[in-house]
DNA sequence: TGTATACATCTCGTATACAATGTGATTAGC
DNA sequence: GCTAATCACATTGTATACGAGATGTATACA
């Protein structure tokens, strides 16, 4: 009863994180959180401390409990060592899945493409988070893991910042990627590494592509001949 | 005053986990802890929740708190992305370092050395295991942290766990992974990332061996003859 | 003699009360 | 009118007390 609000609390905030209800950088308040879990603040402070030790928080001494931000210098880290695990990672559960995770796997995907055929952002976030931290779970690695789960935070986020419902080519890419969820799937299965990290590295790229087009769109179409003579009128 | 006594048991606890003075598996009470420590249980908890995020101990519920165990399996995940991790974290170290933490590393390694010559085999590991934890600082790569510390605190305690201090190929070994590490300083300072990563993995090879050369050491010597006369006595 | 159940004890989990620290505002002095 | 210092308030950190869960032992019954 009581330990289920706890974990409740826990999952809860990962989501919050994840979809970034809260901010990046936003700070935590301990009493108003106890109050909205119906839990006290001792609980709770462990639950932040767990949360920062799988690096959704980040803890101040006296100054409680932040959002992990998400600066210039995270992106740039985050998309330099993205490629690396993720092939790591896909290669390991090729070679390690049990058939239980596959089954979880598949759940993951299936919640995935629901939420995509209801155009429900969070969930297709949330679904895709799962499927991705489910690979790393068949990796079955302890020492990769970690790494793995907070490209996974920051890798989530950024989807769900720079995801745009209105623009043709994001849907395109939406399903390409769900192509390329149910591939990797039949590759994990058949234990093909090297089709696996192929695959992944693929998706690793069109999630990228997704990224760099937000940042640097096409310019705006120019009319010439208004801006010089704006240019005469001052 | 007293957030120091939180910090010290922070970094006692890490130390006797590194050391093996807390075996791998050994259950750790809160009590007794708490009270050793000057401190109540709930920072005390606290701690152990951080020492369980950073992979120290492993956390049960209702069932206390255990110090990270290293079966078989952890070990041969441990050897198969010990390679990877390290020479990645090498060469961002190389490319990303300052100055101020190339003093560091260089103290790192004096304390090393000093250890060396002292014969202290603790000192030796807790030295050894400062100066790869600040060469992975360097690296300023947060999502590489996690696994790369993780990876230092089953080296150390494998190291441990494997020392011969009477054996002479030990004495060796140390002497060549010192010079390795200047070599390694050296490099890590004049930005040569590739001669950083190489001189890793041959650090790597050097610490992989002596712990192979433990684990499956050179065979008795056997007397043939008395063995035969032995059988034929049966 | 072996097993199962019940009870006692020990450890962990949670809540609440209190102490310490950090922050912001207000006032006094220049 | 501006700056600096002090005081008050808010938030975090710590301790202690109580409740819940688990484990081990003893006893009774098969």
């Amino acid at each position: 009863m009581k330990q289920n609000r706890k974990l409740d609390c826990l999952s809860e905030l990962r989501v919050r994180v994840l979809t970034m209800v809260i901010a990046p950088g936003a700070a935590l308040d301990e009493s108003a959180l106890s109050e909205e879990f119906g839990v006290s603040r001792t609980p709770l402070r462990e639950v932040l401390q767990r949360l920062a030790g799988e690096g959704y928080v980040t803890l101040a001494e006296n100054r409680g409990a932040k959002v992990a931000s998400m600066d210039l210098t995270t992106m740039r880290t985050f998309f330099q060592t993205a490629p690396l695990i993720y092939s790591s990672v896909a290669r390991l559960a090729a070679e390690n899945r049990t058939f239980d995770q596959l089954d979880d796997l598949s759940e993951a995907q299936n919640r995935f493409k629901s939420a995509v055929a209801a155009s429900r952002p969070h969930d297709m976030s949330l679904a895709n988070h799962d499927f991705h931290r489910l690979i790393g779970e068949m990796a079955m690695n302890d020492y990769l893991a970690p790494s793995l789960n907070r490209l996974l935070i920051d890798h989530t986020r950024l989807a769900q910042m720079f995801y745009r419902p209105a623009a043709p080519a994001e849907s395109l890419a939406i399903t390409k990627a769900s192509q390329q969820h149910d591939a990797m799937i039949a590759a994990i299965e058949a234990r093909e590494a090297a089709v696996a990290v192929d695959l992944t590295l693929q998706h690793w790229d069109l999630s990228r592509d997704r990224i760099e087009r937000f940042v640097r769109p096409d310019p705006l179409p120019m009319d010439v001949i208004s801006l010089s003579e704006k240019r005469n009128a001052v």
